[in-house]
DNA sequence: CGGCCGGTTGAGTACAATCAATTCTGGTGG
DNA sequence: CCACCAGAATTGATTGTACTCAACCGGCCG
């Protein structure tokens, strides 16, 4: 959790996002411009959490919104039974801190170690208010993480396990592709559990979801965090033909 | 699907949403200015749809998004299995018509009869460009709806039908709570099979899962449309606590 | 070498899907 | 105003799938 207010690895603050209006073949692009990314970066700082640790919890105060510059951060609530449910992956040039009167709407922990800029909110909406552009790409980041989101419904609005877990996989290897990861191997950053808690089902099931496509030589697991997919013909039948590559189109409720 | 240019029925068009910053007990706050809604009415068009009418479909060319006047819209997709899910129910001054690579990612269709703006999104671009105010709004209203999607996800994450029956209801409730009605009795708006295609369950078990709230004396239903919560403790203990009020911080993904 | 954590596998159970029959409701026309 | 109809909703019986609980495996670290 350490601060370090001028110190700056990079140019600053990154989004990446689907371009809106121009296919490029499910490539992201950088949403700013060197001039904005440098504005922000004056604003931020650099802060790290270990992996397992708690960056903020629900209902605290809600000051500042993170930008990540490597890692992995889950985003998650507590469900009435007590169990918890992951709202979303948060991955490199993502945005998080989601808050609501003033506090987060959510808790949010480290998967892996984190590296993050941390932007306070009074500085970003002055920023924001002189600078219709850098808005405007806001407006475009966050188009795209509703889509994610209503992705993620959707998924979880699926009654089979399998096809929950080959929606999931197909979600990872499609977030690698749009940052021009040139893989036939799909890498999944985080571990079983944090699977069930994404997929609404428990470790067991997801395991039993793997073991099922693997058996049906639909996909092969090299280790626990390393997947293969052989058939795809049989993938996309199980988990549904994927979006076209995608792009934001400029629009408000979830829809 | 009349369109009519000139004619305006209200001041134009209208973005609603829970003020940002200021605890407002749940009550939403008109975001657009009398300026900008005049700005914004004379690029918009007024177009109505009849019940069950479909306004356009996933993969169609997206070039509006509209801002409903009147009615409930439904915006949903087709699972793999081939029956739909609902991914939003919209409402009045709601706005939708989400797109990517040009095209919208889910279908939309007509509750009840609807009457809409009509925004063509180049004019909006253009307009947005010169309108760093507007564009705030935007990023408010974004911000509010994908909280609202979380919460739909977070729904949809839950195993016992009741609890998702019982989330549905709260969450009918406090949109209506929101808009200032002050009623004991909460007002569903959409039949019980878009009640199963929004939580995920089936139309059967969405009507044992009423049936299970009333015999608990959790709830009273007066009819299909009409139910009034009897006990507020036992509906909290299966619907979990509702969450506050509610804001719209500044933010960005998932989250 | 032993313990621990993440993951897999197994047996039994609970709950929602399914299929299907029946009732309820609101709307229409006589 | 009533009879009738069609669609919506309820209810019942059965089946299937994922949860639960629990045992077991295998790598990793001390």
């Amino acid at each position: 959790m350490a601060k370090n207010p001028t110190s700056m690895s990079r140019h600053g603050p990154t989004i990446r996002a689907l371009d809106p209006w121009t296919p490029s073949a499910g490539r992201m692009h950088h949403l700013l411009t060197d001039d904005e990314r440098a504005r922000l970066a004056v604003m931020a700082s650099i802060v790290r959490f270990k992996k397992g640790e708690v960056i903020y919890r629900e209902g605290d105060r809600a000051d500042a919104i993170f930008n990540i510059i490597s890692g992995v951060v889950s985003s998650y609530k507590k469900a009435p039974n007590g169990s918890e449910h992951m709202v979303a992956f948060l991955l490199v040039d993502d945005l998080f801190g989601l808050s609501a009167e003033g506090k987060y709407t959510n808790s949010a922990k480290a998967i892996t170690a984190v590296s993050a800029y941390r932007l306070p909110v009074i500085a970003l909406r002055g920023r924001l208010a002189k600078d219709p552009s850098l808005e405007f790409h806001v407006i475009c980041k966050l188009c795209e993480d509703l889509r994610q989101t209503q992705r993620h419904a959707f998924l979880l609005s699926q009654r089979s396990a399998i096809t929950k877990v080959a929606m999931f996989v197909q979600l990872i290897e499609q977030l690698g592709i749009a940052r021009g990861e040139q893989t036939a191997e799909i890498t999944l950053p985080m571990d079983r559990s944090d699977i069930g808690e994404y997929t609404g089902l428990t470790l067991a099931a997801v395991s039993r979801a793997f073991r099922s496509l693997t058996t049906r030589g639909v996909i092969k697991v090299r280790d626990r965090r390393h997947v293969r997919i052989i058939d795809r013909t049989a993938f996309e039948n199980i988990a549904g033909d994927p979006p076209e590559p995608l792009t934001v189109g400029l629009s408000g409720r979830p829809e």
